[in-house]
DNA sequence: TTCCGTTGCTAAATCGGGTTAGCGCCCGAT
DNA sequence: ATCGGGCGCTAACCCGATTTAGCAACGGAA
């Protein structure tokens, strides 16, 4: 049936040499441990011949690692996000020859406990501990003995992983300043949070960054935020719903919504009066969602850069499991200790905003 | 630093007995090979108290398996179906104790390769090759050796591999059903494909089998459709000029819309012109994507079940998986070989069919 | 000739568990 | 007293690699 898998020792009798010379000779040991050129190359060739392939299993065996990542995330299916976040990951990962794990926890802390000990089980290299959108979490205990990175999320307690976040403060700048940029300084709302620091729904670490990036921006250009409406949840229908209640009262010639979905709430509530987009009101808002592109005109949004922040879990994990190795550890770790990375999110201009006509 | 590994060894020294034994009960082998009770006690209450987990490395290096399930697909992220795949896939798994591996080939052959390589370094105990819509594949030479399944994909050579993919006929005529339960018999219009078996997109099952399953549905009603407009691309923008230009010649009373964002694009047309859905026109659809209950009406769509298909693909796997560790293969193998797995897809009843006031 | 130092490789141990063959011991039967 | 046989456990080998320690063989110097 299958054919049995070549080993080392196949390779070794085929070069007619012992199984360890052929080891020294594939692990690019040979030359400091003074192989002949002779041995050198007909074991290299043996194993070009045989297509030998080191068993990882075994390797793992011996030295303790797998050459694989775990990616923990509280859930993969309720947006698209973690699509790309795992995509990212999986292309970082997989250019250095590793592997990923995936599970989910759906916010089970004993589901997370028997995963994590799972991963554990099967020696993960490093974990990647992702929320699919922006909070605090609390870092569970079992990921002592592994290097981890935590992705979208934020220790609650201090601990010295490094966390990997989109630049959502600086995103609500540009957000901000597609609206100064196109010339609009007044009647400029919010849909979503604000105007106050404080009007934000619990727990969103995006609405009070975008909040305070927006409210810096515009402070710098001297521009103050007309006003505001809160959204209990960021959907389509209180997207909506806020929008007609502030329609009521304001006549608002550009509106900052603090996601797609919201916008696309906006974007009806505007139609239903007869407004348009851009024409009458500019529209500006968050995250890049894929229904973005496909509303009518086609939304200007700061993109949650998902793919990007995938990668760059995966670039900072490795740097962690390098210090990981490394004898001196204790001066690493304290150095680095719960270092935050931000990762910028790029605006995507498209043909919501138009210039202002004051 | 990170305490060591509890091993056999130690519980076996804890118990003070040899460590074959201490395998033999906690495999559960103790009974039939003679172990005391006192014995026994003595080892479950060691390898309780160190909190023993076997090192799943070390039993994959002695038995050849890894309680792991290689999970290869074309590409995560241009939809969020797989998402929902991933999932189902990954719970199912879950229940009996197997981890994922999660790779992406984008449509690479080499990448591909060299993704089953590194599955098949690791001793992968299963194999799912996934696409992202349901189409015919090429089914790579390296997957002997471990059992397989396909999934939202049909082997384009005659193979043994099963596979698992949604019933899109049975889908098309629950669509058209929807509309014969309202009432509607004339002027019922196709979106996207048809009239015609051969007006299909190429490559595209999905498009053959719900054209088929409608056509069947409403003929065995005595409907015909009354016309039908086909799109390059499955996208709004063509969705929305499809029926623009069906508008200008037809006055449907219900469209079938071969996907969720051509009903996008088909709601917007008819806005253009003043027709509201359902008062006007009623709207049934396919694949039950996110937008599908953000847009106003909601729309009423027969759901692609990602989830449900993920977790069918490893139900199977796991019963081929089976057969394969079984001595009389061959027989087993002869009577299954390349048996398709139909998962219902359910309609969602939501707001965009109204009774025809026919 | 003897001794020492290289050179070039291999024997043997190791990782953590699974599996097979067989070793003592005790008991009863001869 | 001796033998046979079941019972209860362990020695030893295996999986496929890595790593350390050390062994031959050879050449040159004393």
């Amino acid at each position: 049936m299958s054919p049995r898998r070549v080993t080392l020792a196949d390779v070794a009798k085929a070069a007619g040499v012992s199984r360890p010379t052929a080891s020294l000779v594939l692990s690019g040991r040979g030359r400091e441990l003074r192989i002949s050129q002779d041995v050198e190359q007909r074991v290299l060739r043996a194993a070009e011949e045989l297509q030998y392939r080191p068993n990882i299993v075994s390797v793992g065996l011996r030295t303790g690692t797998s050459r694989t990542i775990g990616f923990v995330s509280d859930t993969v299916a309720t947006s698209r996000l973690a699509g790309d976040m795992i995509k990212g990951a999986l292309e970082a990962a997989r250019e250095r020859g590793f592997m990923l794990f995936i599970g989910e926890t759906e916010g089970d802390a004993e589901l997370e406990r028997l995963l994590l000990q799972a991963m554990h089980d099967r020696q993960v290299d490093g974990l990647i501990l992702a929320s699919m959108f922006t909070r605090s979490i609390k870092v569970p205990k079992g990921i002592t003995g592994a290097p981890a990175v935590l992705l979208n999320a934020l220790p609650k307690q201090p601990t010295p992983l490094p966390a990997v976040i989109p630049d959502e403060v600086e995103a609500g700048r540009r957000a901000a300043r597609v609206l100064l940029d196109a010339g609009h300084r007044d009647d400029i709302y919010l849909i979503g949070a604000g105007p106050r620091l404080r009007d934000v729904p619990t727990q969103s670490v995006a609405a009070v960054e975008r909040l305070v990036g927006i409210r810096e921006a515009l402070g710098e250009a001297g521009v103050k935020v007309a006003g505001a409406r809160t959204c209990p949840d960021w959907q389509p229908e209180y997207g909506l719903t806020a929008t007609r209640d502030l329609l009521r009262t304001a006549q608002p010639r550009a509106l900052i919504c603090f996601n797609d979905r919201i916008a696309m709430g906006a974007y009806q509530a505007l139609d239903d009066i007869g407004l348009k987009v851009p024409a009458d009101v500019s529209i500006v808002s968050f995250d890049d969602h894929p229904i973005a592109s496909w509303m009518r005109p086609k939304l200007t949004t700061v993109a949650l850069p998902h793919y990007e922040l995938g990668r760059k879990a995966v670039d900072v994990l490795f740097t962690e499991m390098e210090l990981f190795t490394e004898t001196d550890r204790d001066r690493a770790d304290t150095e680095r200790a719960g270092e935050v990375y931000r990762v910028p999110m790029p605006v995507r201009s498209r043909e919501s905003v138009s210039p202002s006509l004051a």
